[in-house]
DNA sequence: GATGAATGAGAATTCATTCAT
DNA sequence: GATGAATGAATTCTCATTCAT
């Protein structure tokens, strides 16, 4: 008999890692600390994952990769160089309101994941940039160096979130997607 | 200028550390890895610091502190906006190429040392904010929330030094600096 | 004959434990390795036996005694002791062929067990000794500490299926039970 | 200040582990157990080995080594084949006087650790199997498989060892090492 | 100042066993 | 009989810190 008969276990433990996950840190963060939060023992967290590690791994991959594809779907919507951009960029935005835990976790907290990825996941950095350098190409945008266009981008939009996380700014970025948007197509065609 | 001329033993810990606080993460770096790295017994470390966890606080406030006291400076001798603007910016990037690991330290690693400081102690976003906040009064940059605009100053700095970190741009941030300027300065005044 | 006509299941558990049990040994066999061969639940298991503990004890001991009890019969129907002592060395090679896990598991893998067994349990160690003991009374074997010359009966005998299972010898060992027998007889009647 | 200060720490942690390895089982000895019985805190254990798996891998590797060479040595020191038996099997009596608990740790706990000697590693089977190899290339042995004559050789010795250990037996083997040299000549020119 | 063995408080993980369904 | 989630005790291992020399 489940404590919580609707709400699925694995979920619960997934979203009680994640939240545990940002506001401590991952070494900082437990399997009892999970455990205690969820409400279960610490050995039952091991029924769902085979390992703290492979949980982490697979809170990450996942998410990271469901969201490079949200972003690439905003992308293939848009039609110019710069509504693509911005309908990335408010992608960002909504994700981070939807779940700001999963946003910094992915974003943030990403604790050597990153390099786990094999070269041919799709990323976030990888679908922006991909769109910074077709607009190169089709001169939308100066002619620059597309991965320094691509950091300028994931500054302009992750810097408020992180600012956010530690109290200097209201922590719906929604509101200020427009203006994210102006500032960073500012700055990708400012040379 | 060595604090004991014949012993820069400390200060071949503190480097040590910050490295390796940068290459794996404070939590993952044991004070067994630093006596390893400096060529010391572990207990002989505690001759120096009295934990892990003050060296950790220490190399961030002291260093921390003097960044934004580096930051202030460069502020104070430019006279317009714009120029305080650049020349901070163009100090982030002397900084990073001076340090890159100290650099990072202070700006990625040591987010669970930011809690700790003083509200009054002087940090390089205060120091942005001031100069952004002034601009905003005279008029140089347009009416906005000061806290946005630091955020974005900060993003359009620091994003390419993380992506740097991930093999994505080249390590000398200054050669990008008057590019950092101007799409900084875009940043903050495209509402 | 299954106990239940139509259901094997606890043979199906007794035969994939004992397999196990050879294959890794008992303390590295968990319930769930044995649950997951039979293709059962770890629950399910404890429908058949109480614990882990008794299961092993009850594969020992039921197999054991019944294992002296053939060779004792084997033993009964010779009538010199040379033939009494040939009888039971092919009951062993027999024994081994017909089923090598179960005869590993008696044989070696059980060592924790001897000691539960109470003084008056009829054992292959019994049953031989009790051969050699009258052997020596008659004259039939040389007088000789009867204990030793059991242990050296059993060491011609199991020490070939230790090889096999690493390898160094066929596993067919009744092909070489005439040997065996000529060996043994040969080390208990050379003093 | 080591509590025995003429006694080396690394020393005493492999005879007591070795003495709880042959007493209950290597799975069923705890670091804890180890620790105890040495008068050290669980975590002083990792500071002579790395893990446990390592201990005992290391006990087992260096003295079954150290005993294959000891056999090599006594059975070069003899001239003819079957003085080269004797010498061995004296040696193998005299090494279980010497240390029953090694001795028996090396024979009989071996636990996998058989398996992780490299192919060209000297064991003890290998040396007896070389003269016995060797004698029947001279003709001192009869013809046969000299695998299965190894096994006869060993059986003939240990499982008396075997024996002993369960209490049928004196523990003193040394003193029927002549018995077991003729019992085990007799084994393998017999057929 | 330096050493290195030792400590002790966790941390991750395993696993026999239970129990509501 | 069967399921499978859950428990809780034990186990291996880590690591900051101490301390006698």
């Amino acid at each position: 008999m489940p404590r919580h008969p609707f709400t699925d276990t694995r979920e619960r433990i997934e979203a009680t890692a994640i939240r545990l996950f940002v506001e401590k840190g991952v070494a900082e963060t437990t399997i009892r600390d999970i455990a205690r939060d969820v409400g279960l023992s610490e050995g039952a967290l091991y029924r769902h994952f085979v390992s703290k590690e492979q949980l982490v791994w697979h809170l990450f991959e996942r998410n990271y990769v469901e969201f490079a594809g949200r972003l690439a779907t905003l992308a293939a919507a848009a039609t110019t160089t710069r509504d693509k951009v911005a309908a990335m960029i408010r992608g960002f935005c909504v994700a981070h309101d939807e779940n700001p835990a999963l946003f910094r976790f992915l974003l943030f907290v990403q604790h050597g994941q990153l390099g786990k990825l094999t070269a041919d996941t799709p990323t976030p950095v990888e679908v922006v940039r991909a769109v910074i350098e077709h607009g190169i190409t089709t001169g939308d945008i100066p002619t620059q160096n597309p991965d320094l266009a691509t950091a300028l981008v994931f500054g302009v939009v992750l810097e408020p979130v992180q600012f956010a996380t530690f109290g200097r700014l209201s922590l719906t970025v929604n509101e200020m997607s427009e203006r994210l948007v102006a500032s960073a197509w500012a700055a990708i065609t400012t040379l």
